[in-house]
Formats: C-alpha cells, structure tokens, sequence
DNA sequence: GCGACAG
DNA sequence: ATCTTGTCGC
C-alpha cells in the first residue's frame, strides 16, 4: 500500500488542487501531434455502489474505411482493454481526475498498440484551473487528448445552433477566455461540450470530434468505450 | 451568505 | 456515475 506506484494519486482535496495548479502549467496548447493512426477513447464506469472502478479503452483505425459526411461507418476496433480496480477517491465537482485517471492509466498499459490521439468522457482545459480530466490524463500519457463531455462544469455560452455540426464558444473568467466549444452532435439533441485536453487547439479538437461523428450524439471513440464502461457493450 | 458543480 | 419500463421513431 504505501508502496503503490500510483500513490501520489491519493491526495486530499487541498493537496490535489495544488498539484493541478502546478500541473496546469504544463498542458501544451498548442498542436503537437503526430500522423493519427489510431484514435482510442476513454470512460470509467462504476459497479457495486461504487466501490469497483472500471476503466475502458477502445483504440479504432484512422481513416475509417468509408468515411462520408458526420458518418464514418467503418471505424474498425484495433483493441479494446477493460480494467477493474477498487474505487480510491469519491466524485468532486473539479477533482475528477484523481478518481478516474489512476484506473485509466492502468487500462493503458495493458495495450498493446499506441495511439496518437486519444478521447476522453469530461473535460479537457474548460475546468476551473484549466486542467480537467482529459488534460490530466494527456500529460501523464504524454499524448494528445480531447475532452468530450455531456455537460458543463464551467464557463458561459450561447445556444448554438440546430444544425449538425452548429457550435458556439465556452468562454470563461473575466477576460472571457475561450476554453471549449459547445457542440450540436445531433439535432434536436442536448449539446456537448468540447475542449482542447493536450497538445492540440480547439479548432484542431472541434475538427476530430466532427470527424469521428457517428450517427448518435457522442463521438465514437467515446461512444464506445461508454458502452464498455457502463457494461451495456457487449 | 447563496448558487453551481465533468462523472 | 448508477438505479430502471415503457415508448416513440427511423
């Protein structure tokens, strides 16, 4: 137990937002990635009242075999890895990630192909200290991340439109900076709020999350790996 | 003091 | 996040 290689992880709240303050600093804005190969998305499930942590990643081929407008059909599943821990850390609004990353983390090494980009169920920098789920997880990975969440934690926006693919900024702070984009994945159905994680701009986030559009509301590398997390999937 | 609050 | 039946629509 004190021994754990993921004991830094287990901080009290005063300790973790610390470290995210330090940690905030390091999350790269700008776009640095490779080549997409592979994209792999990323979500935490729970089971027994919470007392089980289920990490699942799903890793699809890019470019997808037939790939039309928001329909790429063909995103074939390279690798998918399901991994199961005790629940270290209960749910804090801001503190996410020091419950779902440690497991994440865990489901990663026990992939075997690497991806280049990777897509994560929360927020990436439209966080309060602007290191949210995603961006903490990209750093640790050392990969480029997006955040792909279904609702908001911080930040004001507008409506955006009803169109497939309409969206408006999430902007937040006094000087209104732009942290995230607000998404209609679907029409007629609630938004999604997308956000810059690691080593890559909005635009550049915005633009993989449209391209990975299925025809349902997330995304399908998050989509998937939803499915595998909350045990549904098959 | 009063709301707001990813999963 | 999770607990849950039926129901509307392509």
């Amino acid at each position: 137990m004190p021994n754990s290689p993921l004991h830094d992880w287990d901080l009290a709240p005063r300790e973790a937002i610390a470290l995210q303050k330090r940690l905030a600093g390091q999350v790269e804005r700008e776009d640095r990635l490779d080549p997409v190969g592979r994209i792999a998305g990323v979500d935490i499930g729970f089971e027994q009242d919470g007392a089980i942590t289920r990490a699942a990643v799903v890793v699809l081929a890019w470019p997808p075999g037939a790939e039309g407008e928001f329909e790429p059909t063909t995103l074939e599943i390279v690798e998918q890895v399901v991994h199961r821990e005790p629940t270290r850390m209960p749910y804090v609004p801001g503190l996410l990630s020091f419950r779902e990353v440690p497991a994440a983390l865990a489901a990663f090494e026990r992939l075997e192909v690497r991806p280049e980009l990777v897509m994560v169920d929360g927020q990436g920098i439209a966080h309060p200290r602007r290191i949210g789920v995603a961006s903490h997880l990209g750093l640790w990975l050392d990969l480029p991340t997006i955040g792909v969440a279904k609702s908001r934690l911080c930040g004001r926006h507008r409506e955006p439109g009803p169109a497939r693919g309409d969206w408006t900024p999430l902007v937040d702070g006094p000087d209104d900076e732009v942290i995230g984009a607000v998404l209609r994945s679907r029409v007629k159905v609630k938004p999604i709020f997308v956000s810059p994680g690691h080593r890559l701009t909005l635009p550049t986030a915005l633009d993989w999350v449209i391209r990975c559009l299925g025809r349902t509301k997330l995304p399908e590398p998050t989509r998937l790996a939803d499915r595998l997390a909350s045990r549904r999937g098959r």
